[in-house]
DNA sequence: GTTCCGCATGAATCGATAG
DNA sequence: ACTATCGATTCATGCGGAA
């Protein structure tokens, strides 16, 4: 197989062996939602939270290879509670993915709107989640005008006031490249988001549950690939960034183990309920060598 | 010198030679905004990225002796871009301070309500930071209530009108008849907060640089400690959290290296410009021995 | 049609209880 | 002692039926 085979395509099997037969430097932005640990069970078995990162550690190997050294990475994950104390194992993947050569080039923070309800005695309702950005190289493709928003009625009176301080202040901080200067900004209806988003998240659909909203893949898939770019989610689960990326016409490849998955997916992106799953061949021809090159095997 | 001595006051001096004045278990609270790495260079000398850790993990230990049993520590900090990436200190210290032995128990985020708009050709804005929370122990004194928020439309709205449904659905849960759960709602018009702080970056304040606002320092004031107990800030700068801690009630110690911020911090707690400021005696009794035990001297 | 309103429910976590 | 299951907590959203 080759990547032209699994282009639009979604495929059954376990990413590692199923990337195996799409070459390398072949793919424009990853964005995935892996299952976090211990959840999700029912569908891929529970990974623990002291085995997450051997678990992940080969799969971002194969993500590196297939990654064009322009392309990026959108890791979509949080640690979760283990007895009483954040569980390290997100900070361990970072620090191990770039022992494996990846970029740790900025952390998004998805501020949800509305999550689960609850309050403990020793803590509040988690309402964020990480947005981790990997990169191969530094001179990485991004189309930031594309997402840019309406101003704010802050920043409208804001800007509207200028107050003396905030003239001195901007000054100050001119020299170190930030803001350059306030002027700019005035007339404008634009502006660049920051990295912070703020989305809710999708519940009560009748026949799927997305993890995240259509709206989230669709800003980094805007942010970082253009018209045509090929988009890969490894774990696509329902198929919410393979559908934005149809949206927004580029080309994706879904991954997915979990045959129920897959077969919600393609009704969610073709409209129909697939009858021949496509399964990844036995042998892939390209792999990871040891060495940390790539390569035909 | 005894804690007596220092209680309300700001020291000027190194924090780990200043707390070797403080016996063990003596702070309730320690709210903190250190010096990121290379940034207030002229104050501090400009700490290296590379050296971060091993700079801050000394004042760590001694954060640890001085902090009672079910205090926190809230470390407000984010790690800076260097060379393209985002440097991996924070995450680094993040796991050292767990080898030393504390609780890595939540990590809150500051969304930074109305900061300039700006942006870098590979990043844009960043608009949040990080409130690490570390306990020496699991069971650390938390306060709710008092940082309860207004409640929705949906609260409102619902028990103004107390529909059938919603007794069903009460009794069918609860089982315990209805009422129970209803009557909790009844006259309640405040909820909990989540661990997403969204808060303005300044209060309108002229003269200084204060780094936070002071409704910051305040929220966690109010949440970890109760009237008459003692806040610490080992890097105090402008006197924000020692300022809070004042308006609250609670007893403050604060202490930073720079003689210039101790002048200003003075005259924003006191009121006053200070003529002779408090400096550590050269030898204190309390320290952290090699076995991570405390004690005397 | 259009608006209004009830309703189910989600990457959660803790403590208690049961095996 | 260690693990598994269960109840309690109480917000925003979109759907679907009602007005």
């Amino acid at each position: 197989m080759t990547k032209k085979d699994y282009l639009d395509k979604i495929i059954q099997g376990d990413c590692v062996k199923v990337l195996q037969d799409l070459p390398d430097n072949s793919i424009d932005l990853i964005f995935t939602s892996p299952p976090y640990a211990d959840q999700r069970t029912k569908s891929y078995g529970g990974i623990k939270p002291d085995e997450y990162v051997n678990w992940f550690l080969p799969k971002a190997a194969q993500f590196k290879r297939v990654l064009r050294p322009t392309g990026t990475f959108i890791l979509n994950i949080k640690e979760r509670v283990v007895d009483g104390e954040r569980h390290t194992y997100v900070l361990d993947l970072i620090l191990k993915m770039r022992e494996q050569g990846w970029l740790w080039t900025e952390e998004y923070i998805w501020h949800k709107k509305n999550s689960y309800p609850g309050k403990w005695p020793n803590r509040f309702r988690d309402n964020w989640e990480r947005l981790i950005q990997f990169n191969k190289e530094k001179n990485f493709s991004m189309y930031q005008e594309t997402v840019m928003i309406p101003v704010g009625d802050w920043a409208k009176d804001r800007l509207s006031k200028l107050s003396d301080t905030d003239k001195i202040r901007d000054e100050s901080k001119a020299g170190s490249g930030f803001g350059k200067n306030v002027s700019n900004w005035i007339g404008r209806d634009k502006v660049y988001p920051t990295n912070v988003i703020h989305m809710a998240t999708e519940t009560g659909n009748k026949n799927h549950s997305a993890v995240f909203p259509l709206d989230l893949p669709e800003w980094f898939i805007k942010l970082f690939t253009k018209s045509g770019d090929t988009v890969l989610d490894p774990f696509a689960g329902s198929g919410t960034t393979l559908l934005a990326a149809l949206n927004l016409g580029r080309h994706f490849i879904g991954i997915d183990i979990n045959i129920e998955y897959i077969q919600l997916s393609n009704q969610r992106v073709f409209g129909k309920q697939l009858k021949l799953p496509i399964i990844a061949e036995k042998k892939g021809k390209y792999t990871v060598s040891k060495n940390g090159k790539n390569g035909k095997k």
